[in-house]
DNA sequence: CTACGGTATGAATCCGAAG
DNA sequence: GCTTCGGATTCATACCGTA
C-alpha cells in the first residue's frame, strides 16, 4: 500500500481497497487525481419472479439488494451523484468507461452527456458463450455495452491506437469485441463452491481496456470494485488502482486474489508505440549535415522535382515552402507528408528521404 | 393506395408516404392503429471540420441541416415529441424499433423508458464493411445499435422466434445481427450518380426486424422513410406501411423505388412454425441478404424443385423444412448436405448453393 | 470470357507540438 | 490563450478499365 500527498489535505490510496459507499469514499479523494475510472455500476434489473431453464433447473439470477432501485428516477439521481464525483476525482485529460446492459445504460449514456463527458466510443462486448433465452421470447442477450469517454470535450485522452492495432493482428481495432464471459477457473468460487459474485467480469475485457487507454504507472479508480478483476489487471500490467466496495464479503475474495497476481515484468509491458512519439528532425538538419547538397533535385512519385535550398526550403515551379508545404501545391492536396513523398537520387536510384531521416533518429537514441 | 376507417375520423392511409413534418402528421392518424413502428431519427452527429482520408480523399459526411439540433435538451424534446405520438398510434401489443448511434442513442433508450415503452432488447448492427477511423484517434465505428421495446410492459408483443431460428439455421437469434453496410447496386443513386441518401439502411437489416416482429398484413410506420427501405422490405414480405418524409426529393426516389418492388408469393411468406434443430452457416442469410429470393425454386441432382421461404426454410410437394430435411426426404435417405445438394438457375445454368455460402465465408474472414 | 490492378467510398462527434 | 504548420493516418467491398 502507497499513498500520494497532494495538494490539500486528501491523499491518495493507492493499490488499496475502500470499504464503503462510492459516493462519500470518492469525495474523500482529492480533485484531478486519477487517470482512469472503470465502473460497472448495479444493472438495476428488474426480473419479476424467478426463471427456470428447459429443464427445470433455477437461474441463479442477479437479485442481490444492491442492484434494486425503486424507480428511473432514483436510479438516475444514484447515477448522476456517482459520476459527478468520478468526475471531479478524474485528471483534466482522465477517461471513463461504464458497462451495462439495456437495462441501465441508456440512462449512464445520457447522464454523462448531461455532466460534461464527452463520449469517444460505445463499444460492444459480443459474447461467445452467452446464456440463452429460455423462454424464446426475445433475442439471446448476447452482448454487453460499454461507453467510453473523456472527461471534457477536447481532452487528451490516453489512446494506445498501435497497441491495439497490433492486439487485432495488424488491422484496427473496431468498437465490437468478441471475448467469452468469465468462467472455468477464472470465476472465484466461495468456499461453497457457488459463484463469489454474480457479474464478475472477464480479465481479457479488462486487459483491452487498460492497454488501450491507459499507461504504465497510471491510476486506475473502481468504484464498483467486486472482487476485484479491475485490480487484477492493473497491476498485472503495471498500473496503480484505487478500489471501493461496500460489501465486505467481496473485499475478503478481492485481497486474496490480489495477493495471488503476478505483476508482468517490465519487457512484457512495453507495446507497440505511435510514430509521433518519435523526435522530430528538421528537413533543415539533413541539409545542415551535409547528406543532401544546396541545388541537389528531389523527385516526387509522378517524376516532378524541385530544388533544395539552403535553409531546408524547397522551390518548384509554381511553389516553395517546406518539403510538406511543396508537396501539397504540386498534387492539390489538403496536406502532405513530405518524407515519403520525396525521394533523392543515388547511382541513378530513386531513394526516400526518410531514410535520412531515420538514420538521424537511430544516431539519436 | 388504400385507407382503413377506424373509430373517429380519422383514417389510415396505407402503403402510401405522407409528406410533411412526422410529429404533426402521426398525430394526423387514429389511435391504437400501428402494429409496429420502425425509425432511423437524425443522429445529431454534431460533426466539426472536414475529414480526409490517408490518401487525401475527402470523406462525404452527414452535414445535412436535418441532423442539426442545438443542444442535448433540444434534442430531447424532438426525441421526447415524436415517440410520444408513435406510443399513441401504436397498438396496445404494439411495438418499436429506434436505430441509433453513441451520439443519440442513449438519449432514446432513456426517452423510451421515460415515456412508458418496455424495452424488449437491445440489438447491435455488427457492420462487416464499417469506414475506418482515418486518424487512428478512436476505435472504429464498427456497430449500430438499435432498440426494441414494446408499447407496454406486460405487451403481448410479436416475436416469430421459430422463424428467427430457422433463419439463423437452426440456432436461437442472438442480439448482435452482423450484416454488410448498404452499398453497390442496393444503394439508390441520383441522376448524377451521387447517392440519393446520406444514410440508407440495408435491406437486410429490415428483414430480419419484419420477419422477427410482424407478420403478414401487420401496419409497419416509419416517421423518417427517406427512401423507403421500410416500405420496400414491408412490400416484399406482404405487410403494409405508412411513410413519412419531410424532403420532397427523398419521396420521388422511394415512389420510384416502391414501384419495382415485389411482392414475395404468398407460399414463401409463409414462415415455419416447428422445432428444429441444426447447426452451422445460416441459410437463411443468403435468403436475407438477397443472394436468393423467397419464392425462387432450388433443383436436387434429379431436378426435383423445391421453394424458398422468407426464413430461410424449403418446401418441396410433400417436404419442409431445411435445405438439409427437405433433401433427405425428396431422397429417403437418413441425411443430407443441403449445401452441396441444391442449386439454384442463373442464365439457365445450374449453381450449387454452396458458392453463396463460400462467398458469405469469404466476406466473414 | 476471366483475371487483375487501380480507384472510389461508407451516419465520423478523428492531431498536436511549437511558437 | 492563440495561430501555425509539421506530418501521421484506412478496411472492406464494389466497380471499372485493361490485359
Amino acid at each position: 500500500m502507497t499513498t500520494k500527498t497532494l495538494e490539500g489535505a486528501k491523499t491518495l490510496p493507492l493499490n488499496e481497497i475502500l470499504h464503503g459507499d462510492c459516493i462519500e469514499k470518492m469525495a474523500s479523494l482529492p480533485a484531478g487525481s486519477v487517470d482512469l475510472v472503470f465502473a460497472d455500476p448495479p444493472y438495476n434489473l428488474q426480473l419479476k419472479g424467478t426463471l427456470h431453464r428447459p429443464d427445470n433447473s433455477k437461474v441463479d439470477a442477479v437479485d442481490d439488494a444492491w442492484d434494486k432501485f425503486s424507480s428511473f428516477a432514483a436510479y438516475d439521481k444514484f447515477t448522476t451523484a456517482w459520476l459527478k464525483e468520478a468526475r471531479r476525482i478524474l485528471k483534466p485529460n482522465g477517461a471513463i468507461w461504464v458497462i451495462g446492459s439495456y437495462h441501465n445504460i441508456f440512462r449512464v449514456g445520457a447522464t454523462l452527456q448531461d455532466l460534461g463527458y464527452w463520449i469517444l466510443n460505445d463499444v460492444v462486448w459480443r459474447k461467445t458463450n452467452p446464456m440463452p433465452n429460455f423462454r424464446g421470447k426475445r433475442f439471446t442477450n448476447a452482448h454487453e455495452t460499454m461507453i467510453w469517454a473523456s472527461r471534457d470535450e477536447g481532452a487528451k485522452y490516453t489512446f494506445n491506437y498501435d497497441a491495439l492495432k497490433a492486439l487485432n493482428e495488424g488491422v484496427q481495432m473496431r468498437s465490437d469485441w468478441v471475448l467469452p464471459i468469465c468462467s472455468g477457473h477464472e470465476r472465484l468460487k466461495d468456499a461453497d463452491g457457488a459463484k463469489a459474485h454474480p457479474t464478475q467480469k472477464p480479465q481479457s475485457l479488462l486487459h483491452r481496456v487498460l492497454i488501450g487507454s491507459t499507461n504504465p504507472g497510471d491510476v486506475v479508480l473502481d468504484p464498483f470494485f467486486g472482487t476485484g478483476t479491475t485490480g487484477a489487471v492493473a497491476k498485472m500490467l503495471g498500473r496503480d488502482f484505487i478500489g471501493i466496495e461496500r460489501d465486505e464479503s467481496y473485499i475478503e475474495v478481492a485481497k486474496r486474489r490480489l495477493d495471488r497476481v503476478r505483476r508482468f515484468d517490465r519487457a512484457g509491458l512495453e507495446v507497440t508505440t505511435a510514430k509521433r512519439a518519435e523526435p522530430r528532425v528538421p528537413f533543415g538538419q539533413l541539409v545542415e549535415r551535409g547528406m543532401l547538397r544546396p541545388g541537389e533535385m528531389l523527385v516526387n512519385p509522378r517524376g516532378q522535382q524541385a530544388k533544395v535550398r539552403a535553409d531546408g526550403t524547397l522551390v518548384a515551379d509554381n511553389a516553395r515552402g517546406s518539403i510538406h508545404q511543396v508537396g501539397a501545391a504540386l498534387d492539390g492536396a489538403p496536406s502532405c507528408n513530405g518524407w515519403t513523398y520525396w525521394s533523392f537520387i543515388r547511382d541513378g536510384q530513386r531513394v526516400p528521404i526518410d531514410i535520412l531521416r531515420q538514420q538521424i533518429r537511430s544516431e539519436m537514441s
